[in-house]
DNA sequence: CGCGTGATTGAATATATTCAAGGAGAGTGG
DNA sequence: CCACTCTCCTTGAATATATTCAATCACGCG
């Protein structure tokens, strides 16, 4: 699917669009690009020019200490719009770098600057995207400061999964997950060693089953439960806003 | 100070105003409220129609779990345009509660949807401002996941310092840190136990001298050290955005 | 087949928690 | 003016959670 229709679709989640506004999105000239796994996307202090839309694969926040500690801050799929942020901080603090092989089309700021100057119920809706970026931070952060590793490990499955459902890219209690227990450990602030002990814990309950990449979860409501997942900061009923 | 020109202090930290653009800020209509210590300002799930710039005093944001658990996500300080997030929100998914007594001014949503229809570049700068907020998130994030609470507690001494330094709240190496110490373990994650003991090492180090709320430190680079704070996030430099 | 990456296991250790008491200081009321 | 209370800070000991270090295993790929 185009990045532009992923985009569209992404928005109609939070509100509806004027035509007038989905021609001027699907006026953006974009650019693909294809990076590798583990490539860096957008490297920390250095000036941005564009912004960019995942268009397939998965993309990781990340931010390195010098001695080598390493804290995935936000994962991005298909559609979300990554880095809006460098729009208006022109650097970021940190690397963005390509969990999978991905695909990804940047749009230039000059024309994202256009786009505020003329339509500003669409500029809105983009920067409620980022200030969704926010409330995601916030569990997260909720969750590395107070949940154990088993919660924070079942949480981060059900985000992924509601945030690719919502988008059509996961059904029927399956979704693809590609973080490697290292990159796991990233993400929830603890080792890989940890995190194979967490998942095989998970694993023993029935509350996950690994495939390879493919994860699946027989019970919902039970692996809700052992989160506390509550996805009402995801933001995904529309309203006017 | 008023409020308004407090914000305007703000945003001159990131980036010019036009006199239209000030003009128009200062014609707000502005609402002030006063809160006692510890009143909620803001209750999880409940639909606002305002948001608000703190006046005078600090506030959190106060993620709790059912059983009494509480993360504090963010902190804000006079100047702060802190409920932006709820203009497109609609409801917050946390609490926002008073750490000091404190004076807050609210601004209409509508008046704020009329700003973003008729002052763009305004509008990005009040973007912008969510977006440190979101650096922030990230900082936090990376604290909360890979340092110990030394260097967390002493980060979080540093950005405090920086942010009540850069709008004149704080200066010669001395802050008003209000905090008690459960309310700084709700900030890292950790019990208040484990806060007074490492806030017993920090001063042992010499790296901190507490007398009552006043927080002084006799080497910034030091401390500074400790914490490995860089506070380039913060987004203090102006330019054109 | 060999190599590299990622997953798994075990044992010793570190960091932070829990539970359980005290102690210091400010403000209140008799 | 002093006891009283409340909040916040401090201390100690036992315990839990996660880390570190050091191997080993499993699988896909050239």
């Amino acid at each position: 699917m185009p990045a532009i229709d992923l985009l569209i679709r992404r928005l109609r989640l939070r509100d509806r669009l004027a035509p007038d506004e989905i021609d001027a999105l699907h006026g953006l000239p974009l650019t693909l690009a294809r990076f590798e796994r583990r490539a860096h996307i957008v490297r920390a202090g250095v000036p941005q020019s564009k912004s960019s839309i995942v268009v397939e694969g998965w993309i990781a926040r990340s931010n390195s200490f010098a001695d080598g500690r390493r804290q995935i801050t936000q994962l991005h799929v298909p559609g979300d719009f990554f880095d809006l942020h460098s729009f208006l901080m022109k650097t970021l603090e940190h690397d963005i770098v390509a969990v999978t092989a991905c695909t990804i089309a940047q749009v230039d700021h000059a024309r994202l600057r256009e786009l505020t100057a003329s339509k500003p119920h669409l500029t809105r809706l983009l920067w409620m995207l980022t200030l969704v970026d926010a409330a995601t931070y916030r569990e997260w952060l909720t969750l590395m400061g107070r949940a154990d590793a088993r919660q924070h490990i079942a949480f981060i499955v059900c985000e992924m999964y509601v945030r690719l459902e919502s988008v059509g890219l996961a059904s029927d209690h399956i979704l693809d997950f590609p973080l490697t227990q290292e990159e796991l450990g990233d993400v929830c602030g603890i080792t890989p060693i940890h995190v194979n002990r967490v998942l095989q814990e998970l694993r023993r309950e029935g509350l996950i089953v690994t495939e390879g990449r493919r994860l699946y979860f027989p019970d919902w409501s039970k692996l809700v439960a052992a989160a506390q997942f509550d996805p009402t900061y995801l933001c995904l009923t529309p309203m006017e806003r």
